[in-house]
Order: structure tokens, then sequence, then C-alpha cells
DNA sequence: CAGTGGTCTAGACCACCGA
DNA sequence: CGGTGGTCTAGACCACTGG
């Protein structure tokens, strides 16, 4: 027994998490039962469950009750793509965060839009069309849908001081959201805004927002694919 | 109290997700700590534990040894961006899947591939090229450099089989990556081969996955923007 | 049916934090 | 110091799975 100073559980977590990573047990194969860890451990059945149960979180290990504890079969890594605000992104660079509103308005909605925002067709909605520059350089194109319900004040914000992101998620924090990223030609007005060419693919995330029962909003972003890249890393 | 059947520690969690959620208790509050939730719903502490110990993994609750446990401050919701298998998303879309394979063969690596495999310069590299198609119609170019080490007999494989995202998967679990998204237009050549026009925004995935001591494979994956998207979804 | 994991209890000792 | 969370035990009952 290696007697170290880890947390037993930690040692159980190791042992399973080691034998998978070296291959000794390959996807599929049964992980052996909480009675037989606890015996070869020496430990309480609570502690051997608690380290199966977190693997299992992990995606490592594929429990069944009833049935028992296999290695998963597709080492499914996953990443997070969070929602993030803009502008943290831009100062953790090092570098300077600056905005430009284009358009803050009411409108009414349409038939669609008021499908996406869960509302009628024709009733009140904020829109908002922003370009965000990274020293000096424009980043993104940012044409955002709000639920009035959701944030009453989103009119009177001051967008020098924060951004709508950073706004929604204090005054509605976000409960769901969905997003589809995908490659597109700008148009000539967003070309336009985003000092590029038209030839230039970008990537457009669509992202829809819900908090609670309404839906907070929808925003549309624009990315100039030669100035951005959505980046991730992860672990086992 | 609603008496439903839910486990208890399935009780707590919701009392406290509700609280956060509904705004009563602002980010930076204080949450009530395990002895009075213990106290509040008749339970013993290892299920009080558990209840804000995983709200804590889910990233609604910070927990600080000694001092409390805290509303996160910002709702940082994350999706998972998976290291999947094209032939079996294109499956559970109900489509048939098809390989062509382009290209298969072995190469010297120049300076910045061996950068990015690990290698030396010089050193043998397998490099497969692959056309992967959903019904019939072209969804992803995959050019794929392979580190020896971690795959011996990568060009030995059946590519009408399987794929190289699963044949890798199998042979060397995963344990790290790295991913890159991007929008860009084809090269010539790509666009030939995915059977789009040059001035179609494609999405550029780069990956790198590294397998225990190992970087496995460096991967460039072109997706035509017409038809694909990456598409996620995560709430609370 | 026996074996598995899912949940729960009523204690316990410890490390850590703030006053 | 008292209060907090981190960990652990030795039991227990249950629901589910498989033969």
């Amino acid at each position: 027994m290696p007697h170290s100073k880890l947390p037993a559980y930690q040692q159980v977590k190791a042992f399973v998490r080691g034998r998978i990573m070296q291959g000794c047990w390959r996807a599929g194969d049964a992980v052996p039962s909480e009675a037989a860890l606890q015996q070869q451990f020496g430990v309480s059945r609570m502690t051997v469950n608690r380290a199966v149960k977190e693997l299992a979180v992990e995606g490592l290990v594929t429990r069944v009750q009833g049935s028992g504890t296999v290695v998963a079969q597709l080492h499914r890594i996953s990443s997070t793509l969070a929602v993030r605000d803009i502008h943290e992104e831009i100062l953790e660079r090092g570098h300077s965060h600056g905005t430009q509103v284009l358009v803050i308005e009411t409108q009414r909605a349409d038939a669609v839009l008021a499908q996406w925002l869960g509302l009628q067709g024709g009733e009140p909605v904020f829109h908002s069309v922003m370009v965000h520059t990274e020293d000096g350089v424009p980043m993104l194109l940012e044409d955002r849908h709000v639920n009035p319900a959701a944030a009453p004040d989103y009119l009177k914000v001051d967008f020098g001081t924060t951004t709508p992101t950073r706004y929604l998620l204090e005054q509605a924090p976000l409960t769901e959201a969905s997003y589809s990223i995908e490659a597109a030609l700008p148009s000539a007005q967003e070309a336009r805004r985003l000092a590029i060419k038209r030839s230039e693919p970008c990537l457009v995330m669509t992202r829809r927002t819900v908090s609670g029962q309404h839906v907070a909003s929808v925003a549309r972003h624009v990315y100039p694919g030669q100035r951005y890249s959505f980046r991730g890393k992860f672990e086992l």
C-alpha cells in the first residue's frame, strides 16, 4: 500500500484512471465492483463510491445500476466553450478594448424574431448593434435583440462602461444557452462596419440565452476570420 | 416543502439553485453553512455536503475551506465541444457516411511539423488525406499527420471500416487535446476535393491530440461553411 | 435469486479561516 | 478560539440488473 498523503478516494481514482490510461483496461472492459475495490484498498464503501462516481462524472467510466461499471466507450474529452465577455477576453490578452455603438433602439418583433425570443409578433424588442475593437482594430460586430422582460433598462445602459454580455449576465443570471458557429461571407454592410473586404470569410456565432422563464436575448456575433479564432484546450 | 420523491440531496440542490436563479442570493452572497442546511432539511451532513459539493463542481458556488460557501461571481456556463467521431455524428443524424482516401503515405517531417508532433526534423511521419461524405455530399476534408510512435500500424488501417479519429482513440486513449477554429477560404485543391467554389468560406478546425508521453496526431479539418456548423447547448 | 450501484445516517477527526 | 468545509467509517435500505 502506497501510504501517500493523498486522500483515500484520490488514490482509488488514480488507480482506476491509471489502469485505463495505460491501456490495461480497454473501452468496454468491466471495472472492479465497489465491493472489490473496497477490499483491495481497505476503505469504506462510501469512499470507493465517491471515487468511481467522480470518474463517471468525468466521463472516464460508465455506471449502470444493477449491472456494474465499465470503461467508457469513447474517451470523450470535452472542452469548455464558455460564455465569455469580449471585454475581459481582450484585457486578458493585454490589449485595449473599445466599443462603438451603431444602433440602439426599440423594434417591433417580426414573426421570426418573436419566435426566437418567445414573444408575440409586434411586441417591442430592444435592438443594439455595436463594434468591439481591440487596440483600435474591429474584432467583433455584435447584433443583439433583447427581451425587455429580461432587461427593462437595456436602452439606458452606458456601453462605454460595460458590455451587453456583462450587463445581461448581471441583470439576469443565465440558466441555459445554445449556440451555433459557422463560416460565412459578410454582407456589404457588415464588411463596411468591420472594415474588411466582402471576400474575407468570417466566423459567425449565433447565441440564444435563457434566464429562468424568459429568453433573455439573441445575439449574432460576426468575427473577421483573419483576426479571430476560437481556441480551447482540455485534458484528463 | 415540496415533499416530492426526489432524493434528499437533490432537494437541497434544487433549493440552493432556486435561490440563486431567482436572484434571492446574488453573486458574492454567502450560502448557508452545511450545518444550517442540515438542520433546515433534517438530513445528515454527508447529504448536504454532497449537494453543495456538486453545485461547486457545476460552478454555481465557490467553497473555501474554513471560510464558507458563496454564490459564484460569474455564472460562467460552459459547453462541451467534444472530440467526436464524424462517423457516429453522421449516423446519429440518420444519414449515411462514406470515406474517400486521397492520400496515405509516410513523409519526412519538416521543421514545423516536427515541432508540432514533438519529433526531430526528418523523422518519418504518417500522413493521410481523406474526404468524408454525408449521403454522398462532401462534408469534411481531413488532413492528418500521425506520430508513428503512437500508432505504428496506422498505414495498414482499413478506413472503409473505421475512421482515423476512432482508430486513434482506440489505439492510444487521449489524455489532452487543443484545438482552434477559424474561418478561411479553401485553397484551389481543397475546393476541388470538397466540390465547392473557392469563394465559399469554410470552418477550419486544427486539433492536436496528446496520448500519454506522445503527441498522437495533428489534424486539419476543413468543413464547407454552407453545409456544416458547430452547435452546442448547455444549461444549469 | 445474488450482485450491483444509489442513497442515506450518525457519528468522527482533521485542516483551515477569521476574530 | 469556534465555525467552516474535507474527508472518512461502518453500517443500512433500496432499485435495478442479470441469470
